[in-house]
DNA sequence: TTTTCCATGTAACCAGTTACATGATTAT
DNA sequence: ATAATCATGTAACTGGTTACATGGAAAA
């Protein structure tokens, strides 16, 4: 049936990152989960075969291949047939809210006094884990990779810092609050 | 192959809304949409072969069936078996973030000034759409069906309206210091 | 009477993860 | 030498959405 993948916005999120520069599947990855983990993830399951795809398509090509016979690492460059797909893309204005689902807030709302003593020590780890994940974020944005990056793309990712970071602390501060609640209950 | 369905969250999420009370499988979808919208949604697609599941492995029964010969309404109530499922999830210690996808966030991360001009309408597009999320929810939690819930249990609900309430004010800040960032741009 | 809401169910599809197989290169 | 990291790729599975088919009950 030969199943045409990479039609999610997987191919927008690889034709983005190699908007910054050429890049292998696993620079891509790693760059992905240094920076944009906290809003969009890949796998290298859609990584590859959508790179695959996107080559096919005339979007980007390879740009070195260091073939030892058969697997070799190949880095990807984005051609303009894909810059405009790209373009195409940030600029289509249709918004859709993706909600995510939070499985702890899900056993919150079912949740009785009896069970409270078993959420407490999830909130606690809850709130260590976000805390976490802002710490690594912030400190790959701070060394950052970006000095060489026109002033108007540093400043748009910024507000994609600027929302990891204010996202971070309400989840901390409603941490707080509902542990506080637990309190007041058992 | 006698694919085997439901074990995802789904079973949780329904064993969960049927605490509440019996309920039919729109009924379910209706209280979900309608209360944890921002967090947690099922589709029909997930939901009516689910609760088969559940049935058939005795943690929730029919309790009545207005069967017109073919498809009726079935109204369903949790079990005593369903109910041990479901608070030994709830108990479990395990807590994992799946930090779910924001698109209006990676186009972002990938434009240039030359792009602002068509992310702004998106920009406000977003803050309206999260804005009426809020009022929406916001107005049923306060006309609100649980009355006759247990205080503790309405505390613990509140905190998943607390939470919603925080992240949508969040994201409106955000919006409006974004919103000001693309000025400073173009 | 006609529209809206209540209600169930399935098939097709799609997006995405996980686990695995494979091996080169670099650092300790 | 060996461990860690870089690197690609695929198969199986899973979780979930969408579209559709079907029709009863209530309200306008």
């Amino acid at each position: 049936m030969n199943r045409v993948r990479g039609f999610g916005r997987t191919r927008y999120a690889l034709l983005g990152v190699l908007r910054f520069g050429p890049a292998t599947g696993y620079e891509i990855k790693k760059l992905l989960t240094e920076t944009t983990a906290h809003f969009w993830n890949e796998s290298f399951g859609q990584i590859y075969p959508t790179l695959e795809t996107l080559t096919r398509e005339g979007k980007i090509e390879i740009v070195s291949e260091r073939k030892s016979n058969q697997r070799g690492s190949k880095r990807y460059r984005l051609l303009e047939k894909g810059e405009w797909e790209l373009r195409s893309w940030i600029q289509d204005h249709k918004v859709i809210l993706q909600p995510g689902r939070n499985e702890l807030l899900l056993k919150l709302f079912f949740s009785r006094s009896e069970d409270v003593a078993f959420l407490r020590p999830q909130l606690n780890e809850y709130r260590e884990m976000i805390e976490e994940y802002l710490n690594t974020f912030r400190a790959f944005h701070s060394e950052d990779g970006s000095e060489q990056l026109p002033e108007d793309a540093r400043k748009l990712i910024g507000t994609t810092i600027d929302y990891g970071i204010a996202a971070t602390e309400m989840q901390i501060a409603w941490c707080e609050r509902t542990l506080a609640t637990m309190d007041s209950i058992g």
